[in-house]
DNA sequence: ACAAAAGTGTTACACGTACACCCATGA
DNA sequence: TCATGGGTGTACGTGTAACACTTTTGT
């Protein structure tokens, strides 16, 4: 941030009505993603109290005022889903002025992705009221909720496109099957199988078990996993992932 | 944004110590690019008081109570560069606690483009300090400026290979030459002359102009205007630029 | 006539797409 | 042995990269 020096020089604190400036409160919200083999999800809340009491909302929290923004999301979500190592990207930030009816509020919107699996929610706290929801049906979204939702999708959309990130979604060990649907769910699209195999195995970024699937009524599928020490060691030399 | 409702219902405002989450400041910094034909450069001020006096600082200034990030940004840009009408795209926010030392403020980054020829600053501002800076030589800078200012690049280079901004930073006419030039300069790479003519031509979204150069001495260049009305309608029947 | 950069055509090759086919398992 | 999805090979067309060539101007 850059104040201006000369006509405002509100960064010497000197300006007038210097306290005005100060009256913002900043939160966090993290749409939260999920898969679970059929359904791309996302982790909503549901409003218990006024304002738009009933509506579906984004998680998240008042940052407080010594507390780093990445933290702030890093602890709704631990809060929220018992888990700390997720992925998390910084979407957008939504600084309208009357976004919130209480008050100057400037939120700053994240995404995460997570194994649906792994999903915890520590009992007896707000998290219990989350309900994980199929992107389809959303219901009717508190604040300007959907606007950030959609903004969420979007950017999974292109990001899951530019980076192996498609994984987090999974479980440890998948499918090139489940990979595919995924892919193709998220982005509603159609693969070619064979041409979806051979393009994600030519990238060289999974490790092959020496597993199969079990109790399937068809040829089980060899399982996989993503190698991330490999997809970094790739990065280094120029390796760009591309659907 | 969602405050926790149950054990923390701040969004009652009958948290104990609520007024303490309503104390940041929030500003905007907004990074500024032109092309002038031979480099890429960036608008930045020197700063003329402490902290950080005499370093470079990327343009910006605190969010007023009731404005909107977004016309905040814009009121910066008219006042720096006397322009109203420029690509601006919102960047990141940055948030770390330690990051100004007069105070909390969260930064909200935006990046812009324009056409060099139109940057006409106010006489007697603070904005006379502003130079166009190549983004080669870059002095040190205040606050986590060079932080902001490589994400702004970092995204720039990747947003003009997928959508035609690049134009913005052209004259309203130019030759092919001098796009291709533009794109050499600002993603460290080289192009093939035929091949670069031949796929920005094909996309269709140039208008050929009647007119050449003029006192060149060579054989003059015929002048090209970006056609932003052919782009939109081409955007929506599902083309996407891309380098 | 020459230098310098505009502008074009040709070819080889890599890659994506489409599609046909075989394989392994449970019922 | 049949249904079901796993897994693979091939042939074709499109797009990209490399490069040689022609054109038009000023000096």
């Amino acid at each position: 941030m850059s104040l201006n020096p000369d006509p405002n020089p509100v960064d010497t604190l000197d300006h007038p009505h210097i306290q005005e400036y100060f009256a913002f409160g900043i939160s966090v919200d993290c749409v939260v993603f999920g898969y679970d083999g059929i359904d791309v999800k996302v982790l909503l809340i549901e409003r218990g109290t006024d304002p738009f009491k009933g509506y579906q909302a984004i998680p998240g929290d008042l940052v407080h005022p010594t507390e780093d923004a990445v933290t702030a999301t890093e602890r709704v979500l631990k809060d929220l889903t018992g888990l700390t190592n997720v992925y998390l990207e910084q979407l957008q930030t939504f600084a309208g002025v009357d976004r919130h009816p209480l008050g100057r509020v400037a939120t700053i919107a994240y995404f995460s992705l997570l194994k649906i699996g792994d999903y915890n929610p520590k009992p007896s706290s707000w998290a219990t009221d989350a309900q994980w929801t199929p992107i389809q049906d959303l219901g009717e979204m508190a604040f300007d909720h959907k606007e950030i939702f959609d903004a969420a999708l979007e950017r999974l959309q292109m990001r899951v496109r530019q980076k192996p990130i498609g994984f987090e979604l999974l479980p440890a060990e998948f499918t090139l099957a489940d990979l595919q649907h995924l892919y193709e769910t998220l982005l509603n699209t159609q693969f070619d199988k064979a041409n979806f195999r051979k393009k994600i195995l030519a990238m060289d970024l999974l490790l092959a078990m020496d597993k199969t699937q079990k109790a399937v009524r068809h040829r089980p599928a060899r399982l996989y996993q993503f190698d991330a020490a490999r997809y970094e060691a790739l990065s280094k030399r120029g390796f760009h992932f591309e659907l």
